[in-house]
DNA sequence: CCCGTGTCTGCTCATGTGAGCAAGCACTAC
DNA sequence: GTAGTGCTTGCTCACATGAGCAGACACGGG
């Protein structure tokens, strides 16, 4: 488009969005024909001279999503905008989660989830009676070894009784010291019976966590740093239901994964539901893995996220 | 508006301007019917959840001027958005008054200019041919006592030679130190005659300056700094075509005033057309006594120094 | 209980708008 | 010169849209 004539759309989008004319007025008050006026209008849009912003806590990109389920072969797919706020971006995405579990349908009766910041983000933020007579099942261990107790269990909780249903925990280590006593737990029945529950889920909600320090593992107790360390070197980029994964999706350390309770990642990729919830840059390349390796059926994210998985080349 | 409501405001503007849906698949689509569609499309737009902005250099803000010319009885007023680069608020509005300048019709034969900064940048910005044989004339006096000589006189031939015309200058100091100096110069035949050519312009282009130590006459050497700190505690807020006003538009002092030479300012209230051009949060005083006081008939600025202006309390 | 008042809803209908088309135009290759 | 090519222009026509209206509905006062 050359200058004069950017000039003259320019004008016309004025009078046309800002003024509320008719194209038909603002053809006769420039002296071209209404359809010049149409045209330059468009043209306007798709140059970017006019911009038309969705502009709400919960509007979503729908482009993006669209980009997202065609490229990774997703059910669905939920990105919503980048707040100015960076601190704003985890409460954004999990409300969006929250709204998105809210809408399943079929409405899910099993629901299984797992547990961690973002989770806990979402439970707080899902609406009261958002379904009626859910079973809430917990799909890793999650005791934690140290003061924040009982978060893990919280979760689950919460999402149930907002959803008029029932929560069954989980109240185990995530990761076990020993194989035999990972073993000999899931051998106990009561614990067995909570792992086929959570296997029968129709839907998963989880998210996952980023290989490092400041992972809920170490955090919780189950991980010395220097494990963490060592997964990293190994390939691990981060974990999910407790599970550490590399780039390509696969169990980084099968003797540490051996030693973690709860449902397997092929369980998860069988899923009707697996509904993936992540926010933040730190965690573009486990959102990589994940999305890339199909663990999930269902990715709500935030804009940044969904363009790092995007921009890589295919 | 209602959360509830609210939510599926944002929904149905979603899938009509981003997916470009028409109102009646997006009601389909949602279960309510395109009337309802339209209707919240209409209050997302006036809540603001649909935001319809004009990106571009040139884009102005009608809006604002309406209510310019309404509330001080302008005949015109240009407001241009303000850029995200403080730095380029001056080029912007000084285009916008070049812009303007072209476009004045009937297109003026004469045109009486002062100089300054800001006209200098207009001049330089003007598109060549902007007319056929105009007769710029300087209105006010400004040869530098100092070594940026010549700005004045550039600013007026600029605007003449693009305009395919021809300048009359005033080559004479802005602010003599006698009054009968002054006399004495304005008595002499060649003077007279510019100064009569000026005061029978068909259309004023100037700018204001702000009474502090930046002030061009400071720099220019026809004030010094504690002349200029006299004239605002005596009340000026600027000076326009080199006379010092207070914020009721008076002239400050009029002793100064008469060793000033230069269009009078009744002749600019009494002009047909009279084209100030303002820009920068350090005028918004000056621009507030010109425009209140009657001096201009056409204001061409920045959005913050419009919205200053405005929110004054009437 | 009923009526007035204000808000919301779905409708008709006039008007606004974009897709698609054929003619016009500039520009190029031969 | 002329035919070919791609772009712009004004148009027809079908479709999309908003104003305006009447009925439905909720709410509160008498």
């Amino acid at each position: 488009m050359d200058e004069s004539t950017e000039l003259l759309a320019v004008r016309v989008a004025e009078l046309y969005y800002e003024e509320n004319k008719t194209q038909d007025e603002v053809g006769a008050l420039l002296g071209i024909t209404r359809w010049k006026v149409g045209r330059l209008l468009t043209r306007a849009r798709e140059a970017g001279i006019v911009r038309i912003e969705i502009i709400h806590p919960r509007a979503r990109r729908l482009d993006v999503e669209r980009q997202l389920r065609d490229r990774f072969g997703l059910k669905d797919a939920v990105v919503v905008p980048l707040p100015t706020d960076d601190e704003e971006v985890n409460p954004r995405v999990a409300q969006a989660a929250a709204d998105y579990l809210a809408a399943v349908r079929p409405v899910p009766r099993t629901l299984g989830v797992s547990w961690g910041r973002t989770l806990d983000e979402v439970a707080r933020l899902l609406a009261p009676g958002w379904t009626v007579g859910v079973q809430v099942v917990q799909i890793n261990g999650g005791v934690s070894l140290n003061s924040k107790q009982g978060t893990a269990a919280q979760t689950a909780v919460t999402i149930a009784q907002k959803g008029h249903g029932q929560a069954t925990l989980l109240p185990i280590p995530a990761i076990l010291e020993q194989v035999e006593t990972k073993r000999a737990i899931e051998r106990d029945r009561a614990v067995a019976s909570v792992r086929a529950l959570g296997a029968s889920a129709s839907a998963y909600l989880y998210s996952a966590g980023v290989a490092g320090a400041s992972s809920v593992h170490v955090d919780s107790g189950y991980l010395s740093e220097s494990d963490v360390d060592d997964l990293v070197a190994k390939g691990a980029v981060g974990d999910v239901v407790g599970r550490y994964i590399n780039s390509a999706g696969k169990i980084v350390d099968s003797a540490l994964d051996e030693r973690t309770v709860g449902l397997g990642l092929d369980e998860l990729r069988a899923a009707e539901h697996a509904i993936f919830v992540v926010a933040g840059d730190a965690k573009h390349d486990v959102a990589r893995a994940v999305v890339t390796s199909g663990l999930c059926s269902v990715i709500v994210t935030d804009e940044a996220t969904a363009h790092a998985l995007l921009e890589e080349t295919t």
